[in-house]
RNA sequence: GGGUGAUUAGCUCAGCUGGUUAGAGCACCGCCCUUACAAGGCGGGGGUCAUAAGUUCGAAUCUUAUAUUACCCA
């Protein structure tokens, strides 16, 4: 093995020879006598299908290596394992991308039309559609390629248009004529969803409304004066006196020549403005539910594109709504009847893809009636057959949910499933699978011309059905039947309305059942200093720079290119230089998932920080240092294959029992936290293990077993010394494989790699095709049996002695190399028995040339002192240390377990606690005492020894 | 305005159903190129757990209020 990891050494060859293996593959039969999967516990999860010409983000790579690594983890387990890929077609996105391409020709999709345009999307597919995809391998992501969907395949495609007429037909469809939001640069509607409305200056405009008779006039006040023009009523509430008179007259509406009432409504807020408000039913969606109530003509004032169209006078037809709003503030001063501008923060809706200020407006449109699916799957959620994690987000869905409107599923562009609606000259609508299907349904011959309704369906349509279309449904298929419903949907919170209850309510609609019974739901990937990420913020991290590493110049070039505010370039420059002086180093797939795992809490948002990746990739380095140590140490050599079983005469020391009892424990902590989405819980228990247990300890432990130092204690004969290195070969190997299982979910390419050369150490047979990948091997399992409690203790008693020495030499910069001479006192039998068969160990650790006992009466040379429980380490001074120094030390030890001791005494003294705390509570808390006093007692003699010297 | 979450070391975060003098990584200080690893080893300093009140024998943990902050909805 090389000496420094190098992750593009490995990776990308380790992820084709998987998936041409076909180790992503769940087993399906066909049978009725079902064998394998039938056995077996399935587990699915179906990827959250990523734009099919989008570019992986780093939120996409935190949400894959979340579902990876439970993938993982459960294909291990023995589970039958489906990781469903898939792509969606993302109707506006994408059909704007490929409008930009051909805008930038001169040419709009209008000029080339809609069969031609639609092929040149497909083409744009052909081209980039692969890119997500193979940044998802790059990522490690453990999918099933052979199953991978798209949502507009055929038989998505069926699927879709399967549930729109059964739908239709059981009148949960319908088409109706109601304000939408429309977007007047992509001239389409779009969902409440898809609206985004935030506060920006505006202004308040008061304008005077003269009334018929003459007698009098009202203000009213707007932001948006454009809309006068299709005001049909101006409202007041009805118990406000001062305007409980006029209720009934009406007004002349300036700047055109029509008549309006004045009409009262409670929802008027007398408080609010003037207290009068005028009503345009067209061009709100407030003023259109009045509109209804009042039964008031509801007049359309714009056009497709936001501009005045006929219905309103000559003057203004053609303007633009904000060039007419220009004119018409001009006309209304002109003729006395602005009363006054005030500044004003204002909500302004914006359409999320175009960014256009969404106009309220009344068109034809699709919509499927929500509340009868709704109810379902609120209840689906109540009653637990469907959990969130963390719980807290079905309040959201609730709350969502209760409140839910109708959704408007038709949008006016070409990319997407063309709504299976046809209709006939008389405008008479038709549904069904296709226009041959419904002309035998209706008995409609050729002579009836029919035209196919020109809208297509919001993606968000097709997602719905995602966990069962991806799946064969409507046909009846072995995999639906094997993975229907799936296990968990991994998923932002940003989703929970657009795709997630959208999937239980269809889920639950059309299979009878949850499309899932989990819902995880993840935290967002910020910066480093908690900001969005945003292209027009410039400080979006690619994943793939993270894994490959790139130039400084190359990343400025890439976070500045192609601006939507070109003048942010500058200040963007300046601080990406700032925060990447020497750009970004290449870190590895494995080291970006580990970052990503172990920041997985629940509920929290990641601030991904430069410094965290940095650290894991050194881990990873650790992680195959460490290996090349213990292959060094064990090719070649008897390793106990077959363990104790086969080789009885195998000696486990110390150090090869506990590590044993803690990887146990490890195991248990690991599966726990995997079983509950911990993931970063299970990533930081792996991270202290390999780490701090067994480099730090166990593998110099290992050092006094297998170097040829001999010692007299221990040695014996050469058999005996054959033993103890066999056992402690076979301990090395066989917690270095398990280890490598645990952790090959989070982290698959290193743990194969140094797998293939351990496993036959570990004595694992790679004959079987399944055999010859850790992917594919029996996830470990913790095993109580194996947990030596006692050699626990002990080892912690090595630990503390080899702490103590060390903290000496520390304390007086005595050199790491200068062998120590340790005197021993005041030690029990256990002390000595220990020290006698670890004694190896101890002088190898803690550098020690000699460990002597001194009997209670023996004469104590000066010394600095540490303490293992009651056993006293003496260091003799003589050259080495300094007696202030040395007093300072334990003086300030015995300060600090002064304080300790004082806070013990008095929880102990207090009659409250000792009655009320449970009893094994007061116990410890008394042995906590007991050994500090003793403790003390013993710090203070050695004070008192070292003044009078 | 309504809802949800957050506030713990200089920074990024753990701390499960209340029970050690509150932990980790990074950063910091000191010593060390010890034959797995300087992307490393060993040792060390650093926090009145946002504030206030309450419950309790005991609160970072539970309750209430306040402040700050983030997001969602209107």
């Amino acid at each position: 093995m090389e000496k420094i990891y190098n992750p593009h050494a490995i990776e990308q060859r380790w992820y084709e020879t998987w998936e041409s293996n076909g180790y992503f593959s769940p087993e399906l039969t066909n049978d009725t006598a079902k064998t394998v999967s039938q056995k077996k516990d399935s587990y699915c999860i179906m990827i959250p299908p990523p734009n099919v010409t989008g570019r992986l983000h780093m939120g996409h790579a935190f949400q894959d290596t979340i579902m990876d690594t439970l993938i993982r983890y459960h294909r291990m387990k023995g589970d039958n394992t489906l990781w469903q890929p898939g792509t969606d077609h993302a109707g506006i996105a994408t059909q704007m991308v490929v409008e930009r391409l051909i805008n930038s020709e001169g040419k709009t999709r209008h000029d080339v039309g809609r069969d031609a345009f639609i092929d040149k999307i497909w083409d744009w597919k052909k081209e980039s559609g692969s890119t997500i995809t193979k940044q998802l391998r790059r990522m490690g992501a453990s999918l099933d390629w052979q199953r991978e969907r798209f949502t507009m395949d055929d038989g998505l495609s069926e699927a879709v248009k399967e549930v729109f007429v059964q739908l239709y037909e059981e009148d949960l469809i319908y088409r109706g004529k109601r304000l939408v939001n429309w977007d007047p640069v992509l001239h389409t509607a779009v969902s409440d969803l898809e609206v985004i409305s935030e506060e920006e200056n505006g202004h308040f405009w008061h304008m005077r409304y003269p009334l018929s008779d003459g007698s009098s006039s009202l203000i009213v006040a707007t932001t948006r004066p454009e809309t006068m023009l299709g005001d049909t009523a101006v409202a007041v509430h009805p118990e406000d006196e001062r305007y409980k008179s006029m209720i009934g007259k009406t007004i002349k509406l300036p700047l055109t020549d029509r008549e309006i009432p004045i009409i009262a409504d409670d929802y008027v807020d007398p408080e609010f403005g003037t207290g009068c408000v005028k009503i345009t039913p067209a061009h709100d969606f407030n003023d259109y539910e009045m509109g209804k109530r009042h039964d008031l003509a509801i007049i359309n004032i714009f056009t497709v594109d936001a501009a005045i169209n006929d219905n309103a006078p000559e003057k203004y037809q053609g303007m633009d709504r904000y060039a007419a709003r220009k004119a018409i503030i001009k006309d209304l001063q002109q003729s006395g009847l602005l009363e006054k501008i005030e500044d004003h923060r204002l909500m302004v809706p914006r359409g999320d893809r175009s960014g256009a200020v969404i106009e309220p407006y009344l068109t034809d449109q699709w919509y499927v009636k929500i509340a009868p699916l709704a109810e379902p799957a609120i209840k689906a959620v109540e009653n637990g057959d469907i959990r969130f994690v963390p719980d807290n987000w079905k309040n959201t869905y609730f709350e969502w949910m209760n409140n839910i409107e109708d959704w408007c599923i038709s949008r006016q562009i070409w990319w997407g499933h063309r709504i299976p609606a046809w209709y006939d000259e008389d405008g008479k609508i038709y549904v069904g699978h296709d226009e041959k299907a419904v002309r035998s349904k209706h008995q409609l011959d050729d002579s009836i011309k029919l035209r196919q309704d020109d809208d297509v369906l919001d993606t968000w349509f097709s997602s719905a059905l995602w966990p069962f279309s991806t799946l064969g449904w409507p046909e009846k298929t072995p995999e639906f039947d094997t993975f229907y419903p799936t296990n968990v949907l991994v998923t932002g919170f940003d989703i929970i309305f657009f795709w997630v209850a959208r999937m239980i309510m269809m889920g639950l609609k059309f299979t009878g059942k949850v499309p899932f019974t989990e819902v995880y739901v993840h935290g967002l990937v910020r910066d480093s200093h908690g900001q969005k990420m945003s292209k027009s913020k410039g400080n979006v991290l690619d994943p793939i720079d993270l894994i490959d590493g790139i130039e400084l110049e190359t990343l400025v070039e890439k976070r500045t290119k192609g601006m939507m505010q070109p003048q942010m370039a500058k200040k963007i420059e300046k601080v990406t230089r700032k925060d990447f002086k020497d750009g970004i180093p290449s870190f590895g797939t494995d080291a970006l998932r580990f970052t990503f795992a172990i920041q997985a809490t629940t509920g929290r948002d990641i601030k991904f920080d430069m410094g965290r990746i940095e650290g894991y990739r050194n881990f990873c380095n650790k992680l195959w240092n460490a290996s090349r140590y213990v292959l060094m140490n064990t090719e070649g050599h008897d390793c106990g294959i077959g363990g104790k079983e086969k080789h009885t005469d195998m000696i486990f020391s110390l150090a090869d029992k506990w590590i044993i009892s803690r990887l146990q424990e490890t195991k248990k902590q690991v599966t726990d936290s995997l079983n509950t989405y911990r993931l970063d819980l299970a990533a930081q228990a792996i991270y202290e293990f390999t780490w701090n247990e067994y480099c730090d300890w166990y593998l110099e432990l290992s050092k006094s077993v297998l170097s040829s130092e001999s010692d007299d204690s221990t040695s014996g004969e050469a058999g005996l010394r054959e033993a103890q290195q066999q056992g402690t070969r076979y301990t090395l190997v066989h917690v270095l494989e398990n280890l490598l299982r645990i952790t090959h979910p989070i982290m698959p390419y290193i743990t194969e790699e140094i797998w293939q050369r351990v496993a036959p150490l570990a004595g694992i047979k790679q004959d079987s095709s399944r055999q010859e990948t850790i992917m594919l091997q029996p996830y470990p399992v913790p095993d109580t049996n194996k947990i030596d409690q006692s050699a626990l203790v002990e080892m912690n008693w090595l630990q503390q002695f080899i702490l103590g020495v060390r903290q000496i030499r520390s304390g007086y910069d005595i050199k790491p190399g200068k062998l120590l001479t340790v005197l021993l006192q005041n030690g029990s039998a256990a002390d000595k028995e220990r020290l006698l068969t670890n004694k190896l160990m101890l002088k190898k650790l803690a550098r020690l040339e000699s460990i002597k006992w001194l009997e209670k009466t023996d004469e104590v040379p000066e010394s600095s002192t540490a303490l293992v429980g009651e056993m006293q380490i003496l260091i003799p001074m003589a050259g080495l240390i300094d007696i202030d120094a040395e007093r300072e030390r334990l003086n300030k030890e015995i300060d600090n377990n002064q304080g300790f001791i004082k806070s013990l005494e008095g929880k102990l003294a207090n009659e409250n606690f000792v009655s009320r705390a449970p009893e094994n509570v007061v116990a410890m808390e008394r042995q906590k005492l007991s050994d500090a006093q003793s403790k003390l007692k013993n710090l203070t003699e050695q004070l008192e020894k070292l003044k009078t010297l």
